[in-house]
DNA sequence: GCACTTATTGGACATTTGCGCAATAGCGTC
DNA sequence: GACGCTATTGCGCAAATGTCCAATAAGTGC
């Protein structure tokens, strides 16, 4: 098989694990049998476990990132920018993608590599959000004295929310997440109530 | 040794041992050696690890919530109470409080006796702001049409701007944890500006 | 066909983990 | 001082884990 073709074999089988078991319960010997391979092949492509686990969420998160980084340029005006966000973070959840953020921000006191990626990726979404706000400030549809505390917040209450709900499902609900969260961002940025309501797909 | 005081020593121990290492990296024998015991005497007391860490981290966030409780009663109306719950819950993440919040959260989906406390100890934090913001609303002096949605923001809000600051602590620091939430619930209350900012000891 | 590189195997190894258990020490009661 | 209960010890066991390594299979260029 090519190199290429089976570290990413590799990696996709990890994510695969760690997306059932969670990233502390990961073990190279579970990986292997997801792969059906051995587990000396694991450590032939990657040098320790813990490369290959901050690989494997790299890959994930970035791709999360990735897909709603597009559908909100697709938006035509940042209201409809910052619709389209909330669509595409609050769908997303419906996989096990939220427990692997949940898992790998609490690992990254203990795993440098895990943390570098997970504090950039973070950044890069706060980024995302912010640059939609400082559009709709400029275009006079928001309002907003601090692009950048307000991106933070706004992705911080989502963040907030989220964990409630796949922590303790039965405290917050899924729905309750996208229409709190979207509500929070209406009060925060100037908007009358409804704004950024997920529009039905017509 | 008192059965009672031993068990409280136990659990003491255990604590220590949790906010230096993490939930996950908390071992029998590591507590053991804090307490300055054996490791079987451990398990005359617990009946399983999960136990221990359930019961452990249930007194120290149970204590923190209480705290926190008890200040707020202090404040002699809604916007002071909500000062100082400000204050307590800023304050006390100079310790490493809340990374065992971020373990408890990403261990809730694999144990379930700390997800059982986790949850309701977070129920708990999001009805002593609810009360607050009742009573603001009741007196006039804030603005809020869902006060139980407006709770859970606020809480969620908080939580994810501390969990940046200690899954990154260069993104986020921990002045701006205390500003951007203290400002985050201004606006979503109807606040001016400035009105839940620390008070200077006078 | 033959050397040479590389992918892949399967197991060994040392370490760590939670837990159990037989032995011991300490202390209160008669 | 003897008895009995229980706190406490210290070790051992089985399971699991990351890592390493010698042996093998599979190509690949000559």
């Amino acid at each position: 098989m090519n190199p290429d073709d089976r570290r990413e074999a590799i990696i996709a089988a990890t994510l695969a694990v760690m997306q059932r078991q969670g990233i502390a319960a990961t073990t190279v010997r579970d990986v292997a049998a997801e792969l059906g391979a051995s587990s000396g092949l694991i450590h032939h492509y990657m040098t320790s476990m813990d490369e290959l686990i901050a690989e494997a969420f790299e890959r994930s998160a970035g791709a999360d990132l990735l897909a709603t980084s597009n559908l909100v340029q697709q938006g035509q005006d940042p209201l409809e920018q910052l619709r389209f966000f909330f669509d595409s973070y609050t769908r997303s959840d419906g996989d096990s993608g939220m427990q692997l953020w949940l898992d790998a921000w609490a690992e990254a006191a203990r795993r440098p590599e895990l943390r570098q990626i997970s504090q950039r990726l973070n950044e890069a979404w706060q980024q995302l959000i912010c640059d939609i706000i400082e559009g709709g400030v400029r275009g006079g549809l928001m309002t907003c004295t601090d692009p950048v505390a307000a991106a933070w917040r706004i992705l911080s209450l989502l963040d907030g929310l989220h964990l409630q709900e796949v922590a303790h499902s039965d405290s917050v609900t899924s729905a309750q997440v996208s229409n709190w969260s979207r509500r929070g961002a209406e009060i925060e940025l100037g908007l009358p109530p409804g704004t950024l309501t997920e529009r039905e797909p017509s």
